[in-house]
DNA sequence: CGTGTAAGGAATTCTGACACG
DNA sequence: CGTGTAAGGAATTCTGACACG
C-alpha cells in the first residue's frame, strides 16, 4: 500500500525542478497546510512523488484562481469521501464475504 | 514500466541515510561503474529507488567479502539472462499468439 | 492573500589527494 | 582494492522580514 510513492526523500530543490512551483510557493503551501513534508535532523524538507501530485494539483486550483483555504478545505472533503467509500466497501465485504 | 522507481531524485546524503552506506562507498560504486546516478546542473548526483536497491544488494555482497569487479560482472550477467528471457518470451508469444 | 527578494548562517556536495593496506 | 579524512570552494536550504497589493 505504502511504497516509493510516498516515501519523503526529496529535496525542495527538486521539488521546485519537476512542479515548476518556486521554493517560496512550495513552502507557503505548507505554512496554509496544504502538503506536509517531513524533515531531516538538520531541519531540511523532505518530500514524496505523492506530495508532488498534490503540489502539482494545487497548481492547477490557483491558476484557476482558487485560493487556498479553498483548496485545503476541497482536499479535506475528497478524503473524507474517500474514506466514506472505504468504510463502505469494508462493511459490504464483511456483510457478503465478497473477497479472498 | 518506468515510474516512481526510476525516477533520480534523491540526493546522495539521503542516500546514506537509507542504505547505511558511506558518502564515500557510494561514490566509490559509481567509480567502479556499479551505479549510474544523474548529475543536475550543478554536479550533484541524484538516484533513483532503483538505485538504493542496487546499492543494498551491492552491500550484501560487499560484507560477503566480494569484489567491486566481480559484482559488476555478475550484475552484467544478471542483466543478459534477463534480456534473453524477455527476448524468447516475446518470439513465443509472436508466434503462438498467446498475448492478446 | 500570495509571492518575490535580500540577509546571514549552517549544512551539503563536489573534486583531487594522501593514507593505509 | 576499498574506504577514511582534511581542504577549499560553490550551491542549497532555512528562517524572519519587508514589499506589493
Amino acid at each position: 500500500m505504502s511504497s516509493y510513492k510516498d516515501k519523503k526523500v526529496i529535496s525542495i530543490g527538486t521539488v521546485n525542478e519537476l512542479t515548476g512551483l518556486s521554493v517560496r510557493q512550495i513552502r507557503y503551501y505548507e505554512e496554509r497546510e496544504l502538503i506536509f513534508p517531513e524533515r531531516t535532523k538538520r531541519g531540511t524538507r523532505k518530500y514524496s512523488f505523492a506530495d508532488i501530485e498534490t503540489l502539482m494539483k494545487i497548481a492547477d486550483k490557483r491558476e484557476e484562481g482558487v485560493q487556498t483555504y479553498e483548496i485545503k478545505r476541497d482536499m479535506a472533503n475528497d478524503n473524507k469521501d474517500h474514506m466514506i467509500e472505504q468504510m463502505l466497501r469494508g462493511q459490504l465485504n464483511a456483510h457478503f464475504r465478497l473477497n479472498k
